[in-house]
DNA sequence: GCATGATCATGC
DNA sequence: GCATGATCATGC
């Protein structure tokens, strides 16, 4: 069957909205349960009847389109979000490195897109889900900046003999993802004899689910910047550019700037202040297109006047159910750390605590980062190992006097343990425990991020 | 002064 | 009611 235009092709894929994958499949490839990437095979083959292929041409190559077979869900809150990222084409590092952006492996094969999203749904066999709706898909051209941009980025870091250190998190939207049966399917790197995982150009999943919220739920995210602007600078130099010019003031003096009621103590005050000064006020940082988009989180840090942030950083709250039944390389921790950008947004303080309680902070400047591979492979890595081992043999959990009262006392990894990060309590009274999965009940543990490891990221900030 | 456990305050 | 960011308080 041959579809001549991109209308007819939309045509023909809207038939199978409503349609579960059942219902699809006409040659029963489904019945054959270990083939993976099935559903997408299901409509190659039932819906569009063509043969299935791996060429680096798209799948309708006339029409310069390809197809994509992608899940979404719902979210507890109700909120729809996409089930993965969208995983594109293979990187062949050799070949990469030789092409522009324009003539790369990534821009030929995906510039359209038909994306045929289903819903997900827990506990449901893969047959009897559903196609849910057919986008024709082509990027937003400020979309295209930042894909440009991270593209980039994913070949410069081939090109200098790093393919093995290649991460998720290096990049806002167009990620360089792991792709292959196991730790063992490595590749060739050109400029290293190390071999590299092999990995594929891939559509971050946060990405994904603005596209899902976008285009299954009509959500509109706010854009802080313009194709314009990211045709002359990067997302960071944006962002940047936007924070410099209250370096040195007060967040009292901002606020004040911006017309934001001054509300240090308050949960929203920092995202509004954020929102305020990217000209979008009182847009959730959640809502943000490019803070949405690239997955990025911020964080406030507070230093103190020797440069060294006033406390840790604090986490989520460690589900140790979670932690203890999954394999490191699928971990939550590892995950997150993987696939979030920060945006650290920098205060100080110019006097001590004890000289003036009331003491201001003043606005020192922004740093978008995400944790290097090795030391999330490393110190991370060991963290979440040493909980294992110490749920597996048994918590020591001890009750000693601390002043008038009796206080808690365990040997999870403290701020020693390796520099970067460390285990510390946080509930929100003595009565808030948690059952750990081996029986011992524990008051609520979360993980930070030292304060001494912060700092050292902090060094070469102007 | 710092490490570590404890808990407050806010917002959903 | 609870998660989370923020911050306190004691003892070494």
């Amino acid at each position: 069957m041959e579809y001549l235009t991109t209308t007819q092709l939309m045509k023909k894929a809207q038939k199978a909205e409503g349609k579960s994958f059942k219902e699809i499949d006409i040659t029963n490839r489904l019945s054959n349960k270990n083939s993976k990437g099935g559903l997408g095979q299901v409509i190659e083959e039932s819906l569009f009847g063509y043969k299935i292929n791996s060429n680096a041409k798209p799948d309708f190559e006339h029409l310069n389109v390809e197809l994509k077979v992608t899940p979404f869900k719902r979210n507890k809150n109700g909120k729809l979000a996409a089930k993965e990222r969208l995983v594109l084409n293979i990187i062949n590092y050799m070949e990469e490195i030789n092409y522009t952006f324009e003539t790369s492996s990534f821009w030929k094969k995906n510039q359209q897109m038909l994306l045929m999203f289903y819903e997900w749904l827990p506990y449901v066999n893969r047959e009897d889900l559903k196609v849910f709706k057919s986008v024709l898909f082509t990027f937003p051209e400020s979309d295209l900046e930042i894909i440009k941009h991270d593209w980039e980025i994913i070949t410069k870091k081939i090109r200098d003999g790093k393919a093995h250190e290649l991460s998720e998190g290096d990049t806002n939207y167009l990620g360089a993802c792991s792709k292959g049966a196991n730790k063992q399917s490595l590749r060739f790197q050109p400029n290293s004899t190390t071999l590299a995982m092999q990995r594929a150009f891939s559509l971050k999943q946060s990405y994904m689910t603005a596209l899902v919220r976008k285009h299954l739920k009509k959500d509109n995210l706010v854009s802080l910047t313009t194709s314009g602007e990211l045709k002359k600078k990067s997302l960071e130099d944006i962002l940047i550019s936007r924070f410099s010019p209250y370096k040195g003031l007060s967040a009292k003096q901002i606020s004040e700037n911006l017309g934001v009621a001054y509300k240090p103590t308050g949960k929203s005050f920092i995202p509004l202040l954020i929102s305020s000064l990217l000209g979008i006020k009182g847009t959730k940082l959640e809502n943000i297109e490019e803070f949405s988009k690239a997955n990025i989180q911020f964080k406030t840090i507070r230093l103190e006047p020797n440069g060294k942030p006033e406390q840790s950083m604090s986490f989520k709250n460690i589900d140790f159910q979670l932690w203890t039944n999954e394999e490191w390389e699928n971990s939550y921790i590892r995950k997150t750390f993987y696939e979030t950008k920060f945006l650290f947004v920098i205060f100080e303080f110019k006097e001590k605590k004890k000289d003036n309680p009331n003491r201001e902070p003043y606005f020192k400047g922004i740093k978008l980062w995400n944790m290097p591979v090795t030391t999330i492979e490393n110190e991370i890595k060991q963290l979440w190992e040493e909980v294992n081992r110490l749920i597996a043999t048994g918590v020591q959990i001890e009750y000693k006097p601390y002043g008038k009262k009796l206080r808690e006392y365990n040997n999870f990894p403290k701020k020693n343990f390796n520099g970067v990060t460390h285990i510390r309590p946080k509930g929100q009274n003595g009565e808030d425990k948690v059952t750990l999965p081996n029986g011992q009940v524990i008051t609520k543990q979360c993980y930070w991020l030292n304060d001494t490891y912060i700092a050292s990221l902090l060094k070469d900030l102007n």
